[in-house]
This record gives C-alpha cells, sequence and structure tokens, in this order.
DNA sequence: AAAATGATGTCATGGACTGTCGTCGCCGGC
DNA sequence: GCCGGCGACGACAGTCCATGACATCATTTT
C-alpha cells in the first residue's frame, strides 16, 4: 500500500488536536498536514479551507433534520414538525457531550470559527424551511419556524454543552421551546 | 496639506463600487487602494478585514438598539421592548432603501460576507439580551427575545429590500413579529 | 501487459494580512 | 520662531491561506 488509509480522518484528528492544543489562528495547515503525514495541498483536497475541518458533519445533520421534519405527523403544527425535527438531532448528540464541549470551546475562541458556525445554523433554517415548505406551509410562516425552531435548538444546545449533569440534549430543546413560546406570546 | 482628507470614506467608496462592478471576490484590497489613491497597508489601517467595508455601520446600530431597548416603556413585556428597539433602527433605515438594495445584493453573491453578516446578527442579539438583562428580564427569557427579535428583524429586512413599493421597514417588523407569535404559538 | 484511474506529491503563484521602519507635515511648549 | 514629539501614510518584506497545473505510482480495468 502506498499510503495510509483514511487519509481525511488522520486530517481531522490532527486539525482538531492542534486547534485545542495551541488555538485555531496559531496553528497552520502545514503543521496539520505534517502532523497527518500528509502535505499541505492533500489538506486542501479534503477541506475547503482551515475551518471546514470542525464542521464537515453538518451535511448529515441538514439531511437528517431535513427528513425530520418532512416525516413528522401530518397533523402537526408547523412547530411541532421542526421539534420533531430537532429531536432526531437531539439523539444524534447522546453521547457526544464531551466531543461537543471541546469543539465548543475552540470554536469560542476564535471570530471566524463563530462565523461558520452561524452560516451551518443559517443553512439547517434554509433546509427546514424548505422541508416546511412542502408541507404546505406557507411564506413567512415556514422560515419564521424554521428561524425560531433553530434559535431555540442554538440557546438549548449552548445551555446543554455548559453543564455536566444532564446527559440528554433533547430535554434542553423542549424547555427552550416552551420559554420562547412564552416570550413571544408577549405577556 | 500633505494628504487629502478623509481617506476612509474615499476606501469605502472605492470598495463599494468595486464590490458592484466586479464582484468581492474579484476585486483586490490593491485595487481598492489606488482608487481611493492610497495604499493597500493604508486600508488595513482602517478596516481590519476586507469586509469589513460593508459593516462599519453595525456599530452605530447596536448602540442605537441598546439604547432604545433600555429606553422602553418600563411596563412593556420583553418582546414589545425589543420591537420598541427594532423600530428605532427601522427608522434609521427610512430612505436608504436603495442603498440597502445595493449592499444586499453584494452580500448576497458571496458566502463569506453572509457569514460577515450573520456574526454582525449576533452581536446584535448580544447587545439586546443584555439590554433586557438589565430591565431584569432573566434567561433564557432575555436571549430568547433577543433572539427571535433579531430573526424577526432579519426576515422583515430581507423582504422590505426585495420590494419597491413600500418605503418604511417598520410596517414589515411589525407584520413579522405578529407572524412569529402566531407561528410559535403551535396552532 | 497496457491503459485508465485515483490518491498523493511537487512546484508555482496570487492575494490577504502583519510587522517594521522611514518620511514628513503639524502642533504645542518654550 | 525653533524643536521635538505625534500622527498619517508609504515602502518593503514576510507569513500563511488557497488554488491551479502537472508529475508520480499503486491499484484496477480491459
Amino acid at each position: 500500500m502506498r499510503w495510509q488509509p483514511n487519509a481525511r480522518g488522520r486530517l481531522e484528528q490532527a486539525a482538531i488536536a492542534l486547534y485545542g492544543e495551541s488555538g485555531f489562528e496559531q496553528t497552520t495547515v502545514a503543521e496539520i498536514a505534517k502532523r497527518a503525514g500528509l502535505t499541505e495541498r492533500t489538506f486542501f483536497r479534503y477541506f475547503t479551507d482551515k475551518r471546514e475541518v470542525l464542521f464537515s458533519g453538518s451535511e448529515a445533520l441538514k439531511t437528517l433534520l431535513a427528513e425530520a421534519v418532512a416525516g413528522a405527523a401530518a397533523s402537526a403544527s408547523p412547530i411541532d414538525a421542526v421539534a420533531a425535527g430537532l429531536k432526531a438531532v437531539a439523539l444524534v448528540f447522546s453521547g457526544r457531550h464531551e466531543y461537543a464541549r471541546q469543539r465548543g470551546s475552540i470554536i469560542a475562541a476564535n471570530a471566524e470559527l463563530q462565523e461558520r458556525e452561524l452560516i451551518k445554523l443559517a443553512s439547517l433554517v434554509s433546509v427546514v424551511t424548505e422541508a416546511l415548505r412542502r408541507r404546505g406551509v406557507m411564506e413567512p410562516a415556514a422560515r419564521l419556524a424554521a428561524e425560531a425552531g433553530i434559535a431555540a435548538f442554538h440557546v438549548a444546545f449552548e445551555r446543554w454543552v455548559d453543564q455536566t449533569d444532564q446527559k440528554d440534549l433533547w430535554p434542553f430543546i423542549q424547555e427552550t421551546l416552551v420559554a420562547l413560546k412564552t416570550v413571544t406570546a408577549g405577556h
């Protein structure tokens, strides 16, 4: 075999390790590649940019979310369909609390990474909006339900990451959705 | 006088013009500086990066928003205080519809710019959250009201930009807030 | 066994950003 | 009025991210 297997995985591991050890800005792509036993050029064949290493999972999340929203009970209201989607997403994170925490602290330390995180969340909003539209929800309700749901998810996720007791993400999302409902009601 | 006045303004004008003419990625900082009669190095003395030119106004928006939320009637609910803040912001955009449209189309054409736009919106969320906290609103209500309000603003702003008839932004925000309330109510 | 394929390396280049230092008008103290 | 500091800018060199073009070579196909 001419090359070691799983080049992508090695790059990913090397990158996350270095981002954690030295910080995102301080680590160069050349260093990542070297630790993975590859070249800088090869890094960019697997990841479009230095940030994308930390976000490659988001594609799978999009399809999962889209399908779960689409598959919600036909009788479910828009926001409940979104909630069903978020529940499916929450399941994926069970047992990944520690990973989410590490990744979160890397991202929290760098503005560029926060930008990327936000655009990934925005792409989730798009996907959910589209799924709701297919369920027959009209604009702007579809977009707003998606925005509200993803915002709740975001807040709930941060709260979940910031504590150690509760393993499951879903209860956090549920609580947050209820709180959101209360707050938008206006009294 | 050794140099022409208003270096910053000239850079801003040059940049926006070039971004509009040739696209954001295609225009180099060297070109911008040259058109402004300055050097690349000077560009980076005024703007932290190539994108920031299009977002320098957001700082003023933050303070305006914070003060308007803080200054809302003491009896106002959290979401109404946010709405009061958004109303103040909306006023700023009266008469800037055309500018908003141009700027919006530049941003829509480039993912990096969308990332920056999103982080600026996120910073508005932070500011509003903080203002609500000072009003005595507890977490997570403060954060959620801020997220919901800014999401509504975002949606309303896009709708406002995408049409030509209605000059005022505020009615769009009002409608969107009502729609959000309906959608989060869940039926 | 020759040819196509695919993963990687090598080389070269452009462009964003940064550090450093030099220049030179301007301004305040004296 | 002279002088030294200050502020705004230019000049220059350097780093790193990112990408294109092409070479290499094991594996697979035919």
